[in-house]
DNA sequence: CTATTTGCAAACGCTTTGCCTGATT
DNA sequence: AATCAGGCAAAGCGTTTGCAAATAG
């Protein structure tokens, strides 16, 4: 699927540019309709497939879970976390980073920060050291 | 709806204490099949129901993007997002914390950090000033 | 030529909701 | 008694997929 050949059709190529061209992160559906106004017969199921595609050749990124379940946490105060890319557990981290990056933020740009959410992908100590 | 009295039922007592009693941050569906365990004829969409209100609550957090929609992002190289609370614009945010803040967790705990996610949330520019 | 891509529509899978009965205060 | 919650099943909704026709290389 990845190291087939891919093509540079009309479609994709448009779906590319569009996104290229925009600062607003848009969701498929405003891609759709953009891209509509100049292949007028597009499907949403190409904008969807192209935008995978896209994104497996590293040329966009996707901001988002999509469709995967969501997952609850009894610890309802802030707390980050780290997600095993191998085994796909979700662990807690304590860290004391929280005030430390917002005030960051919140001095070096223009933006007045009020919270954030902060992931870490990578491997847990078990799976460093399976295989 | 979030100030109604709300009441704590036998459904939503168990629902809170598995949840509390585990670190994996399961799925909704893996709550399901504990539940059932003492209430058998429990019904996913009282789960479902139940982690919302008690999330409503303070009591339990949930881990996804509040969104449904995919966002794509036409520039695949790493930069963090700031999403305003108010006008649900997403900006880009160009800041150098990235080696800062891997290094930071790979050498003050066991995991291995590949990558992380960084969002920040608060009110852009226009929405501080347009009251 | 022929493997990839498209358009269409149906299927998917997680989540929410309507309706009515049952439980709680 | 009045209101809130539960069970069940169907609907919602963004996304994926199967298939025959179209097309890039």
């Amino acid at each position: 699927m990845s190291n087939r050949k891919k093509r540079m059709t009309k479609q994709r190529k448009t779906i590319l540019r569009v996104l290229k061209h925009t600062k607003i992160h848009p969701t498929a559906d405003w891609i759709y309709e953009a891209v509509k106004k100049e292949i007028p017969n597009i499907s949403l199921g190409t904008v969807y497939r192209n935008l995978n595609v896209l994104a497996e050749m590293g040329k966009i990124s996707v901001l988002d879970f999509g469709s995967t379940y969501s997952r609850y946490d009894g610890n309802p105060a802030n707390h980050y976390h780290f997600i095993c890319e191998k085994c796909g557990k979700i662990y807690d981290i304590d860290h004391p980073l929280f005030d430390i990056i917002e005030k960051e933020i919140n001095e070096t740009s223009e933006f007045q920060v009020n919270n954030h959410r902060l992931e870490f992908y990578g491997l847990c100590p078990d799976c460093q050291t399976k295989n």
